[in-house]
DNA sequence: GATGAATGAGCTTTCATTCAT
DNA sequence: AATGAATGAAAGCTCATTCAT
């Protein structure tokens, strides 16, 4: 009876904060299942149930996860996106953008990745998150476009195509950084992504 | 009571088959946590009690499909590749034998692509498969340091790199058509894809 | 931070009069159990901490409610009870008195109606409540005392009896209202029982 | 580990009888909110979880126990009435077959007194209950229906209220019985309420 | 007089697994 | 080869209550 309550002294600083950081991370590293409250609580230093004086539930929770990093990501894309560039530039910038942002901050490129598979498995975050996707799909197409209406690809591929290329490059990045964290290796790739992308990849293609 | 034990007229046909079909399938759509002995069972007709016949335990019964799925992908790609071909004619077929493939059963290659990070979430089956891994990628590495010894590719790019790459861009492919299921729109990323990783996508390299 | 303590221009004229108010309605409604801190406190416009202030705990404010609605009851019946009517009538008055009062304060009479199960469902609200009740009974049993010693009823009824009889049916009467909310259909019964309790009620009675 | 699964030589004969027995006595006595998976399978001796063998949830066990006893009661009614009794002698065999069943199956009786309560608060139990409910009601009607028609009963009554004053008479008599658990009052409350029904109660009726 | 933050206990439900038949 | 009955563990969530501000 008389320890219930809240205990004395206790301070919980920027609690909520330090709750979706623990929860980007753990939801990018675990998974939407694996990631339980009870963890999460104890990450933090809370009990389970003072994670509802934040959020409603779970999938709130995530929602409110997905919408801070969808817009730094976005912000780190449109820093690196100038219209005066070219294509090859703007993309190369973006790469070496997100490359950096995978170093700085892993849970963020993580989380973006995870997010269409969880999306598929569990309808509740699938109706809670589409709404608000899309956003970095329509600032890539937005580059893609200008490009394939300046002449700087080749006729065979369309503005959606090349964005589609984009996002499987750049996501299919962010997942080889989660699988194999070497950073070395990593940023071999980059470099290699790079090139592959303005297209000096292969010698085969000047001596043909 | 009299209804318990084996129930008369039942075949039991290929039950074990039918098993690793679904459980591929689930394992591929849903993930390990969300792919539940009940529902499995359901799908195949019979109790969960009777899965344990068949796979001492779910791990195990992942790693049954692991092992099949990754015979067929190996044997895929080995098909596709030529000792006399040429790198880019190599991938080119690769690309498309992985594409077919993706179209005949949707499930092996979601399968493939999600195992790394079932995996990382789940130490048991990491443990469990870690050692039967790894025969995708030896396979496509043999094919990388061949081209780069051929002087096929630029003097940048190493063999692992190159190999890096293309793990990405085909397991992005894979992840691709999973998420999004608009045929025609992956057959058309498909073919911007042979192109970027055969280096005749952009017209800056030509121009230079 | 600076957002805690009393909020300012928040008058607080008579919370804990609304706040029984709510209480009595909810608990009548709903129940002991199914009337949480959480709803009382967003019905009322408080928190649920400030609930605290006027109560110590749910069970007090549970009694507090009791009191009250006791009260009312005893007065409504004893206003409905005169020394010089006779049975009949008084009991014809008392149930007028009684389905106006269910008219005008429904959650009143369904209050009443509800604390025996409440006391007898939970321990803590029968300790609290019992030395308190009872004053009803006493009053209507005062009512039965006399009409048996005047003769108006049956040699085969006893005072006990007859109040028993009137508490289940007024009870009865409460409970009808509560469940269907049809004011004509509990009109045309309120009359009916009228009927009945003053032997009016069967043409058999006469014939014979 | 090890220790998980069904263990050894448990032998459970009925348990989902004992179940249903054991709900409908709890249901009755302490509602639907305080009765607990844990208490309940404490009583039964089983599992919490294996409680979800029986019944898919909470609410399926409850429609469960009251199908069951609509049927009893309904059963143990309709054995009371004859079609060639007059009203009068229905009504006193109904009462006495039901003062029986209460003594002889208190949990019954109680249960079908706090169904429309539990509806009430609990709106997944009114809409699974609600079609099936109304049986008892439609027999009753039934009965007065008859009187009616055959001129027993004043003018001023209709057969719809007829009704209502017996479901509220019986249910009162019902509630009594689970409050007061007191064998002889009740006996002689049921005797008292026979006599008001069947229109003997006052004299007042025959001097006047 | 009222708030926001936090708690321990408890609830319904699900899951992989086990065992006798 | 397959079943029905049962389990321990754990999950998400709610509740009455407490404390510092």
């Amino acid at each position: 009876m008389s320890k219930l309550g809240r205990p004395i002294n206790c301070v919980g600083v920027d609690t909520c904060q330090r709750l979706l950081i623990e929860a980007r991370r753990s939801f990018a590293a675990d998974g939407f299942d694996a990631t339980t409250n009870k963890k999460l609580a104890q990450s933090v230093g809370i009990t389970t149930a003072a994670i509802y004086h934040y959020f409603p539930s779970k999938i709130e929770m995530y929602v409110a996860v997905f919408t801070d990093v969808q817009d730094l990501v976005c912000k780190t894309i449109e820093n690196a996106i100038s219209k005066d560039a070219d294509f090859s530039e703007n993309i190369s910038k973006t790469v070496d953008a997100l490359a950096a942002l995978t170093v700085r901050e892993p849970a963020v490129v993580a989380f973006v990745m995870s997010v269409s598979s969880e999306a598929h498995r569990h309808p509740e975050v699938k109706k809670a998150v589409l709404p608000l996707s899309g956003r970095i799909g329509r600032i890539l197409l937005d580059v893609c476009e200008k490009a394939v209406s300046r002449g700087e690809v080749s006729e065979q591929i369309s503005a959606q195509s090349l964005e589609d290329m984009l996002t499987v490059v750049l996501s299919g990045l962010g997942r080889f950084n989660m699988v194999y964290k070497d950073a070395r290796r990593t940023k071999e790739l980059v470099n290699s992504m790079k090139l592959l992308l303005t297209g000096a990849a292969f010698r085969v293609s000047t001596s043909v």
